[in-house]
DNA sequence: ATATGTATTTAGGTAAATCTAAAAAATTAA
DNA sequence: TTAATTTTTTAGATTTACCTAAATACATAT
C-alpha cells in the first residue's frame, strides 16, 4: 500500500518519539511535526483505520506491528538519501536532512534497494545513525558524537571533525586517537565537562568542545 | 517560488505539446494528464493567476517566458534523475520513466546541480532526449550513425537500430548500452573498423557492421 | 442561416490536510 | 475533593485538486 507524504511523516514522527516513551502524546506529535493538536487528532483517526496504529482518545497512540514497518521503510530511505547526498554529491552532513525529508517519499521500492547496493550497504548515515536493511532490521551498531554516548557504555573512537593541530595535540595529549575504546563516566553541570575512563588508565576530563568534535561507535542495547 | 506537484505536471504537459502546435487545447491537456477537461480549466485558471501561462477562455493556453523557465526546470530534473537511474542505478531505460515522474519534483536546486556535475554533465538523457543545462538552456543535439560521429567528439549512444541478440551480445561484451559515453579516436582505412575511447577504460576496436547499427547524439557546436 | 456536434466552461460536490475557536476530559494543585 | 490548568477532542472553515452533470461557446455541414 502507499501512503501520503503526510501519513508518512507522521508515522516516522511516532516511530521516533517512541523510541523515548512507549505512548505517544498528542501535543508532542503535534511539536515534532509543526502543526496543531486538532490536526494530529484528525490525522490519528484516518491512520487507525488503516491500522498502522492504536489510538483511544485520551490515551496516546503507539504504532502497531504494520506501523513499525512502514516506519522503517522510511527510515531506511531518508538515511541511505543522506548518506547518498554525502558520499557521492559531496553535501555537509548538516544540510541534508531537509533534502532527504523530501527524497524518503519517493515510493519506488527497486529503487532504494538499488541505491543501497550502489552505496554499498552502508550500515549508518552520516549522523551515525543506523540503516535499516531491506527487511526493515536495525544494525547493531551506533555511531554518534561523544557528547551524546550515555554514560558508561564502551565506545570506539572512529573519527574527528576537527583536523587542526591544536586539537589534534589536545587529543595526543590525551591518548586519544582513531580506535580508542573509552567511555564517558559522568557528565558535569557545570561546563558540560566529560570524565573519560580508558583501559589501564586514571580518569581525566575533556571540555564539551572537544568532545563535540569525537565521534564514537558503540553497540548499542537491542532492549 | 516553489509549485505543488500538480502543477509542475501541467507546466510540462504544455511545454511538450507546445512542440507541436504552438498553442495547447483544453482537451489535449486533459489527455496527457490523464484528467478531466473541467479540472483542466480549473486549475489553468490557477496558473494563469501566478502568470506562468498565458489563457483566455476558449483560446487554449501558452507559457509565458517564466512558464518556460519552469517547465526546462522539471525537464532538466527528470532527464537527469534518468541518467541516473539508468547509469549510476543499472535500471533498463523503459523503467525508469515513471520513477523520474517522482523525482522530477524534489525540489532543491543545489541537489540537481550536484548531481549534473556527479554524472559528468550528460547532454543527453537514456532516451537520447536532451537536458537542460542550469540555466535552462536546451543543448543543440546531432543525432547521427556512429559512423557519422567526428572524430574525438564525445557522444551518447541513443539507440540501436538492430535488436538481434547477436548483436545485444556483441554490444553487452563492449560494454556499450544506450546512453553510454564513447568517442571515435580514429578509423582505419583498411576495413574501416573504428577505435572507440570511453571513460575509465581501455580503448578497444568496432566493426563498420556494428557502429551502422548505433545511433548517437552529441552536443553541435552553438553560436 | 440554421442545425448539429464538439470543445470548453460553469456549477456544484468530494476528499485530504490543514486551521481556529470552543467544549470536554484528564491531570495537577490547593 | 474541589478548583485550576493543561491536554485533547469536536465543530466548523479553508485550500487544493480533483470529479460529474449541465450550460454555453465555437466550428461545421446542410
Ligand atoms: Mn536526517
Ligand atoms: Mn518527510
Ligand atoms: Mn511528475
Ligand atoms: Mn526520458
Amino acid at each position: 500500500m502507499k501512503y501520503s507524504s503526510s501519513k508518512e511523516n507522521y508515522i516516522k514522527a511516532i516511530f521516533h518519539l517512541q523510541q523515548d516513551e512507549d505512548v505517544v502524546s498528542t501535543n508532542a506529535l503535534a511539536k515534532a511535526l509543526s502543526t496543531r493538536p486538532a490536526s494530529v487528532t484528525d490525522m490519528l483517526k484516518k491512520l487507525k483505520s488503516q491500522k498502522l496504529l492504536q489510538y483511544q482518545p485520551y490515551k496516546g497512540v503507539k504504532l502497531t506491528a504494520e506501523g513499525n514497518v512502514i516506519a522503517l521503510q522510511i527510515i531506511r530511505k531518508h538515511r541511505l538519501w543522506e548518506y547518498f547526498l554525502v558520499e557521492k554529491l559531496g553535501f555537509g552532513w548538516e544540510e541534508v536532512h531537509e533534502i532527504a525529508e523530501e527524497l524518503e517519499h519517493i515510493s519506488s521500492k527497486k529503487l532504494i534497494d538499488r541505491l543501497d547496493i550502489f552505496l554499498g550497504n552502508p550500515k549508518t548515515d552520516p549522523h551515525g545513525d543506523p540503516i535499516p536493511d531491506s527487511q526493515g532490521r536495525m544494525p547493531l551498531i551506533r555511531q554518534i558524537c561523544l557528547l551524546e554516548l550515555p554514560e558508561n557504555i564502551q565506545a570506539d573512537v572512529i573519527s574527528v571533525s576537527n583536523q587542526s593541530t591544536a586539537m589534534l595535540e589536545l587529543l595526543r595529549h590525551n591518548h586519544i586517537a582513531i580506535g580508542t575504546r573509552l567511555e564517558v563516566r559522568r557528565r558535569f553541570a557545570f561546563d558540560h565537562s566529560l570524565e573519560i575512563r580508558m583501559p589501564s588508565q586514571p580518569f581525566f576530563t575533556i571540555s564539551e568542545q572537544l568532545a563535540a568534535n569525537i565521534y564514537v561507535a558503540f553497540e548499542a542495547d537491542s532492549k
